[in-house]
DNA sequence: ACCTGAACACCGTTCAAGT
DNA sequence: ACCTGAACACCGTTCAAGT
């Protein structure tokens, strides 16, 4: 399973193929799986070898946004109370989205495998914990998780181009107060 | 543009093409064009000429429960206080969205519409009034409009069947809570 | 003016052969 | 054990020919 245990080769085409899709990412439009495997210079099978899914893909070309993003949350909590808190790391997952659109997939993505793993993993652990000190002190209502969190900020994904200086943030703010514990 | 224009034959074949996507809508799992076509007794072509895009498609396909969806809202802005009213249009909402997912496409797709249009269409239209009620007395926030409460509730479309008991309903209440004007 | 459907285009996925 | 890439499968879209 870890990288010692591969064959070189294979531990170098991984990368190779997480790079090449970064970069076709980073051209912007839609990103074509055969394209990536060419780019990284493997065949279409070694692709699937390494990534069944196209998920599995971008989870791991963003796994490095996406685990800023997981690190991010505990340091919030500790500072700020816990709606300033939840509502920085909305300003940073808005961040995200907005440079590196498929961040928002690659979350996504991961909440749905901890929701099928019956156990939380790193990305919901990371949304939990905002939650759960919310929750603790009061300001977050008692009946929200993870999963919930992730299926609203969804809309992000289908803003327009157009439309993210007028309601990228705005709608986050909406989403924020509905998750207060109500007068 | 209207019907009286159109030759009968085309008339004929316009609506085939809709009942046959409702029927293989109600087929359940995933709706190929091209299945359309063959079920309607039609050509490929002739799908594309009366419908250019997917969404104009099943825009029409629905076309009946969204127009439901829309001439309730006045009703319920007559009947009920704002916030009321628009709790139970997200009612009805969750009920189409669960009995016949692609209603929610049809109305995300009308409101893009409505929005490129630079003028409110129906839906935008329902949407608004339910809006402007409750703004109007002061228990909606001011800075929303259509497109972003169509946007938030857009997470229906991305839930698991597992998940809907436990989700659809109760995340509408947050939205309404982030929708309501903050203390 | 409208319809047909073969053909094209596109892209995800597999698998027999090779190293 | 892993890799290659031709071939397949699938489905949306077009367009030349026909009525």
């Amino acid at each position: 399973m870890n990288a010692q245990r591969r064959r070189a080769d294979a531990t170098e085409n991984r990368a190779r193929i997480v790079e090449a899709a970064r970069e076709l990412v980073a051209d912007g439009g839609e990103v074509m799986l055969n394209a990536v495997a060419k780019k990284a210079g493997v065949g279409q099978g070694t692709l699937y070898r390494h990534f069944p899914t196209r998920d599995d893909l971008f989870a791991e070309v963003y796994r490095q946004d996406v685990e800023e993003l997981v690190d991010a949350a505990p340091a919030l909590v500790a500072e700020y109370d816990p709606l300033s808190a939840l509502s920085a790391w909305f300003d940073r997952l808005v961040a995200y989205a907005r440079v590196k659109r498929g961040v928002l997939a690659a979350v996504e993505a991961g909440v749905r495998r901890d929701l099928a793993d019956h156990s939380h993993g790193p990305i919901g652990d990371a949304v939990t914990t905002l939650l759960e000190a919310g929750k603790a002190d009061g300001t977050i209502r008692s009946d929200v998780d993870a999963r919930d969190v992730v299926l609203l900020v969804g809309y992000l994904s289908r803003l327009d181009d157009g439309e993210w200086d007028g309601r990228a943030r705005r709608l986050l703010d909406v989403v924020l107060d509905g998750l207060r514990r109500g007068a």
